[in-house]
DNA sequence: CTTGACCTTGCACCACGGTGCAGGGTCGAG
DNA sequence: CTCGACCCTGCACCGTGGTGCAAGGTCAAG
């Protein structure tokens, strides 16, 4: 399929998959006899899951990190040992970022439940936001 | 305090900080006879509900937002019914993605638990990504 | 054979969130 | 008084993730 196809298959613009093949997220593709990109299935595929991973808040970066190393797994370059390694990192990024999400919704359901309106306590979104203790800093700010 | 203090509290740099002001995301504190930014607590905790938030996936304009909504409820500029509707909303965004990154959690896990060893079947992980009908796109894609 | 929709490349531009540097002023210890 | 650490402004630059446009080539319908 040419260009706009795939672009279109995969809800992304046209500028944006040359912009994709240019940083070499996705693969540049065979070409036609008078130079058009020719896509095939494996390419939408590839285009859907970067654009999956990209709502999902991964960078491109960690993107093509993945696919490498599921392509090198497949290929038997990359041994199983680091892909758990990888995946295990992953793992609890994922699961410290979840916990936070969950903090700050929380606190959001805090503050629409009311706990906000009184103006002499502090608002709890706020507060969940702003936690963290000084003490860390205070020590290296003073010390120097 | 000055800006040097202010930033090591909040763990940001000094440079940031003289960022967050120009962008109006951090209010200009008051200066001394010298010329010299003068930062109180109101600013450290500011700056750290920012560096909080921005972990946590907001961005700066998200975060000016919660702010002023916060800031309005206080003085009675903004009412309450207002501040529920956008605080629902972001509990929705939040939902989302807390589903989105567990349905991701499960697949890496799938992973490491070895089923993506078997090379004639797909990786979890990028099946759960790539998930997603095409039926949508192509209809689109056909029509015109 | 023309017309319009599509394709090509290259380059410029955008928003976001910073980061760094030059060239100068200020402050406190010694 | 000098020295170093700090501060000021302005401006240029960076990476990330695109988006748009110009100038030209290709292709299929009419």
């Amino acid at each position: 399929m040419r260009i706009a196809e795939l672009a279109a298959r995969a809800r992304v613009k046209v500028s944006t998959v040359r912009f994709y093949e240019r940083r070499g997220v996705l693969a540049a593709p065979s070409r036609t006899s008078s130079g058009y990109r020719d896509y095939d299935d494996a390419a939408l595929r590839q285009l859907r899951f970067l654009r999956r991973g990209q709502e999902l808040g991964f960078t491109l970066a960690e993107l093509v990190e993945f696919t490498e190393l599921s392509t090198g797994l497949r290929s038997g370059t990359v041994d199983a040992r680091s892909v758990a390694v990888a995946a295990r990192g992953k793992l609890d990024e994922i699961d410290a970022r979840i916990v936070d999400l969950h903090r700050t919704r929380d606190a959001i359901e805090a503050l629409l439940s009311q706990q906000c309106l009184d103006p002499s306590a502090p608002c709890p979104v706020v507060s969940a936001l702003a936690a963290g203790t000084d003490h860390q800093a205070d020590r290296e700010a003073a010390v120097p």
